[in-house]
DNA sequence: TATTTTATTTAAAACCATTCTAATCTACTT
DNA sequence: AAGTAGATTAGAATGGTTTTAAATAAAATA
């Protein structure tokens, strides 16, 4: 992508298009996909030589994802949670009050996996139902 | 479970069973499945009126799912991951080197799953599929 | 273009969940 | 009862992330 077409990309979704985010757009946005974090992308960044601050990547992550251009995989959330349900099961997390309920195993199936990566081995499956009000 | 059990059940997962893990176990192991983080279980501890310190509670957690007594809900690591992969999928997680790898949303199917508390809405689904060597 | 306005960047401090440290205390063994 | 290994604790440290507030840069206006 050309300085010009990241230029009109962060135009288009209603972002000045700055030096620092034109140099992450374009790192982020070369056509393949990527799993960043703010510290993996510091990283590129200070390998290409530019030079921006940690808080920069953190606006600009948060930014680029409130403007559709980034998703942030959500986990569980921010705190450890422990589970007096040893047994391999799943969960909905109900955003609004932060609590989690049960769904059994039984409830999903996998199917057409792509194969795990040759010397890797399964070690365990989880599955979260986001709930919202509503 | 009375006191005694209590006492065993450590006693049998090689725990010594101090005032501070009976109290805690005795709380968890109710009977009825909990999930709790080391601040909802301080507060359980505190409204029942008895004073332990939050270095006691992490370490006891932690002890308990070494046991096998608790189970730690992972999710995707401890940092916030942002993918350029806007649309609906899952991932693998490589714990070997903290590595993410896409599955297609078609992989996964859910089939009986419990119906969605009341006035709930689903509002995303994450399958974490976890790796290791071997 | 020069000026003004508004958004952005930044270093540093604050925050917060979790872990570590090292001193004290307790459960078990003899 | 004494000794020892293990457990608890307050407080400090850690690490990822957010906030603050001052400096800078982009857009709008003249
Ligand atoms: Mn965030
Ligand atoms: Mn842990
Ligand atoms: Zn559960
Ligand atoms: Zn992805």
């Amino acid at each position: 992508m050309t300085a010009s077409q990241t230029t009109d990309l962060l135009r288009q979704h209603g972002l000045r298009p700055t030096r620092q985010r034109i140099a992450l757009a374009s790192l982020l946005f070369d056509g393949h996909p990527r799993h960043v974090t703010a510290e993996s992308l510091k990283e590129q960044v200070k390998a290409s030589g530019i030079k921006l601050s940690l808080a920069t990547i953190y606006n600009t992550l948060h930014q680029f994802t409130a403007a559709g251009l980034l998703k942030e995989i959500k986990g569980i959330s921010d705190v450890t949670w422990f589970d007096t349900n040893i047994n391999s099961h799943h969960h909905f997390l109900d955003t609004s009050n932060n609590h989690l309920i049960d769904i059994p195993a039984s409830s999903i199936t996998i199917t057409n996996l792509p194969k795990t990566p040759a010397g890797k081995v399964i070690n365990g499956v989880e599955v979260i139902v986001r709930l919202t009000d509503g």
